[in-house]
This record gives C-alpha cells, sequence and structure tokens, in this order.
RNA sequence: GCGGCUGUAGCUCAGUGGUAGAGCUCUCGGUUGUGGUCCGAGUGGUCGCGGGUUCAAGCCCCGUCAGUCGCCCCA
C-alpha cells in the first residue's frame, strides 16, 4: 500500500454530501422560481473582479482573497490586479455601468453565486458562501415601491423553505442620520454600530457604550434610545411616536414619509411578517435610505440575520459618470443552511434522485433493460441501470442504500412480465411501461 | 487581528506513565431470482507535527500547525 495524502477538510469551506446537497439544490431552485415570477432576471458574473472595482468604495474591512498563480513569472503582473468578490453588489454596479446601453431599466436582476471572505470562520460563517440578491437599479430615480416590493419577495422566498415563520425588519437610515445631525453628534459610523447591536447588547449595553465609547450626553442618549426601540408596522403609530421626539430635520422627515409608504405599501403581509424597527441601521456600508434584515422566529439557535440589504443611492458612480440609485436584498443561503444543518432542522433526501432503479437480470438481457430504462425516462421518470448483472440482493441493497424508492424487474426470460416493485411497502407485481403511473 | 477550549480509526468518542480500544459506518459471508432486521468475519490509526523529560510518553513539559467557540465584523 502506497502512502496517501490524507487531506483534512478546509474550514469556511463547506461541503455537503449528496442527501444534503440536494436540499440545498432544491431550496437553490424554490428561491430562483419566486424570484422569476417577480420578473427578475438572472445574471451570473466572474468569480473575480480587479481589485480596482472591489475597492472603488473605499477601503473596506471584508478580507479579500487576491488571486495568483504558483508558476507566474515574478515580473509578470496580469493576474496579481484581480480578486475574489466578497459581495454581489459591487459586481453589480460594475456590470450595471459596463453593459448600460444594452439594459433595460429599471434593472432587476437576481443572482446566486458564491462569495468569498477570508475571515475567520464560525457556525454559520463561511470562507465560502451562496448569496442569494435581487437588485433594481435605475437611472437617476428609484421609486419608493421597489424598496416595498424587497420584503415582499423575499417573505415568499423564504416561508417556501419550511423553516418556520420569518420576519423582516425594516428601517430607514435617513431618520437616524437626521436625529444625528440635530443633535450634532459626529461619529455617525460608532453611533449607528452601537445602536446596531441593540438586540444583542440591550438598552443597557448600548447606553453604556454610547456613553463610554462616543461620549454622547445622558439626554441624547435618552432620545436615540426612545428613536431606536420604536418598533410598529402601523405607520400612523410610527408617525405619532417619531413627531414627539420633535427633530427638526428635512432628513429624519423624508426618512419618515419613506418608511410610512413602504409600511402602507406592505399592508398586506400576514401579521408578523414586518415590522418596522428603528434599531436596524446595518453598520456603516453604503446604504442611505431603506434597510432590511431578516429572523428567523421559530428557529432559537438562529440568532443572526439571514437576510439583509437596503437602498443606495449612487454605488455605480465609481464606474459610470451617471447616477443608478439601487435597492436590493440579499438572502446569506449558506449561513441559513449551515447553521439549520448543524442544529439537526435540514432532513436529508434521498441519496439519489433516481425514482427508479432498473434491475439488470442477466448480460443478455441489458439491452431490454436499457430500452426499457430509456422509454420510462422519456415519460419523465428518472432512471438508474444497475451496472452489472451481480445478484439480485446486490443490486436491491443498492436500491436500498441510495433510496430509490421503486424497482423495475425486467423479464428474466420472455414468457414473464415486467415487474415493479415499491420499495417502501415491499409491493410488488407485473407492471408496462403504458401503465405505469408512480 | 485578539482571547478560551480541543487534536486518538471514515464518524462519535473512551483510554490519567507500562502491548492501541469501543460503538456506528464500510467490505465480505449466512447456497435457488428480492433490500431493510438479525448473526458471523474482515478492512481501517506514525495517537496533528517537531523537540524535550523518563528505563518507558497517546498521557507530563516546550514549541508549532490545525480545528472550534467567543470578541471584532458580517450573509
Amino acid at each position: 500500500m502506497s502512502k496517501v495524502y490524507k487531506p483534512s477538510p478546509i474550514s469556511g469551506f463547506p461541503e455537503y454530501l449528496p442527501e444534503i446537497r440536494r436540499v440545498e439544490q432544491q431550496w437553490i431552485d424554490h428561491i430562483r422560481s419566486v424570484f422569476e415570477s417577480y420578473g427578475f432576471c438572472n445574471i451570473e458574473t466572474p468569480a473575480v473582479e480587479e481589485i480596482e472595482v472591489l475597492m472603488a468604495k473605499g477601503e473596506t474591512d471584508k478580507e479579500i482573497y487576491a488571486l495568483s498563480r504558483l508558476q507566474a513569472d515574478p515580473k509578470d503582473k496580469s493576474d496579481s490586479r484581480l480578486a475574489l468578490r466578497f459581495d454581489q453588489t459591487v459586481p453589480l454596479a460594475r456590470y450595471t455601468a459596463q453593459h448600460f446601453n444594452e439594459l433595460v431599466f429599471p434593472f432587476k436582476r437576481y443572482q446566486i453565486q458564491k462569495v468569498w471572505r477570508g475571515e475567520r470562520p464560525q457556525i454559520g460563517r463561511e470562507r465560502e458562501f451562496y448569496q442569494c440578491d435581487i437588485d433594481v437599479l435605475a437611472v437617476d430615480n428609484l421609486p419608493l415601491h421597489f424598496d416595498a416590493e424587497m420584503p415582499a419577495v423575499i417573505y415568499e422566498a423564504l416561508m417556501g423553505l419550511d423553516i418556520g415563520n420569518i420576519q423582516i425588519k425594516i428601517s430607514n437610515r435617513k431618520i437616524l442620520i437626521g436625529l444625528l445631525q440635530t443633535l450634532e453628534i459626529k461619529d455617525v459610523i460608532s453611533t449607528t454600530r452601537i445602536i446596531d447591536k441593540l438586540d444583542k447588547i440591550g438598552e443597557d449595553g448600548v447606553r453604556k457604550s454610547l456613553s463610554e465609547e462616543v461620549g454622547i450626553s445622558e439626554q441624547n442618549i435618552d432620545t436615540l434610545l426612545k428613536l431606536s426601540t420604536i418598533k410598529t408596522r402601523d405607520a400612523a403609530v410610527l408617525k405619532t411616536a417619531l413627531s414627539a421626539l420633535n427633530v427638526e430635520s428635512e432628513v429624519f422627515n423624508e426618512g419618515l414619509e419613506e418608511l410610512c409608504f413602504v409600511l402602507d405599501y406592505l399592508s398586506f403581509m400576514p401579521d408578523g411578517a414586518m415590522i418596522a424597527d428603528l434599531s436596524i441601521v446595518r453598520g456603516l456600508d453604503y446604504y442611505t435610505g431603506t434597510v432590511y434584515e431578516t429572523n428567523l422566529l421559530d428557529i432559537p439557535e438562529f440568532t443572526s440575520s439571514v437576510c439583509s440589504g437596503g437602498r443606495y443611492d449612487d454605488l455605480a458612480s465609481s464606474y459610470i459618470n451617471k447616477k443608478l440609485p439601487g435597492v436590493g436584498i440579499s438572502i446569506g443561503l449558506t449561513r441559513l443552511f449551515s447553521v439549520l444543518l448543524e442544529n439537526g432542522y435540514i432532513k436529508p433526501a434521498a441519496k439519489s434522485p433516481a425514482d427508479i432503479l432498473m434491475v439488470l437480470p442477466s448480460e443478455d438481457k441489458r439491452a431490454l433493460a436499457q430500452q426499457t430504462a430509456q422509454q420510462l425516462r422519456a415519460k419523465g421518470y428518472k432512471v438508474e441501470l444497475y451496472h452489472a448483472p451481480q445478484k439480485i440482493k446486490k443490486q436491491m441493497a443498492y436500491a436500498e442504500k441510495k433510496a430509490i424508492p421503486f424497482v423495475w424487474f425486467p423479464p428474466f426470460d420472455d414468457a414473464q412480465p415486467h415487474e415493479l416493485k415499491n420499495m417502501e411497502t415491499g409491493e410488488q407485481g407485473a407492471i408496462s411501461v403504458e401503465s405505469l403511473k408512480l
């Protein structure tokens, strides 16, 4: 026996057995069909972008994987300007700018692809993962209706995955930004970051951090907390609560109007599916208006957002001399899937997609078995032909192990009929291609 | 990037200084053309790696790498 190299799994780069991957594929199929039902069209962009493009929005703290060739001549720099994408929004902005003249606006697209981030992996934080993005980009002006459409699409997509109830939390950054301007709080990034953690560290934690880390006065903290603890799905309630703060700010009022519009538009959604939650601000990032986060209500192990996004005013301005406002949201498919898998919420599918295993009784009957399999496939069934005329016991065990629900026996001699066996019930009887109905 | 914990068979783990183990998985068998259960047999390990202490190290010490959890940040 020769020495084998024993590879270890690469942490942060998940790979699944067929029975698990099939579930992931079903999820992707479902999400895709919901996206398409709203008219989003698909694109794929390359795994790599120019580093210049990825960094265009200023310094990003996302850990980026750069590209290099092992055999590259040190003087050859042709690949060193490339890196793996860390999200799909930046490539979308580049794509839209590049194909501007050939696209129809508003440009509604979805993208289900992998992205890469070189961060320390944990459960629910991989280094290679799928994102399922929908975005709408328009020229100059993007109607607010699209801000309202995002949660509707996402609700449908996630509810179809059989993972319990979900709640989409919506806010508008302008409200908080306006308030911060009025209160003359300069350190917007730190302040929003802390407020964003309200869920995690609680009111007292936020109070402490705002006071110690940003140096905000007691009175201003009270106001900030009064704002960020507002939760309602009723636009009128929201208006009342916010006017009680007496903020004189155009930005603030604009955010309020926008958020009310979205709430009103989504009033058809079921109870609990959607809520305005003013603690949602989404850290720093490029968002300028509406922002979203999504929680799973029935999975206690899952506390972080599975799906977030928002509106951005000018993401493409680095690549084109036009104003292309957009709004988008992204399902963190791998995060969602891997956490649920880890906690036993994912029921593995059958190890094989096949409906029927075609038994191969003997080499003489191979042509018959193959032909029968082909006829069944033409009727839309998925059929695997067993590869060798081994003992029937072996062929059955194979079907059993792969969880193929039916086994088809071609006649062992010409006088006999075809037979079909239901592996679950054990029933077996004569059958013909024409009469088959599973 | 910072801190805690853990590395023994494909997987889950036991083994507290004296011959490397269990369960599950996997392969084969239990005679005619039929799976699961059951029974029997077998494969599989440089105990992460390197050094040190010791007559003797999977076990103790140092280093290192990897994994994992938390923080930062995020899908």
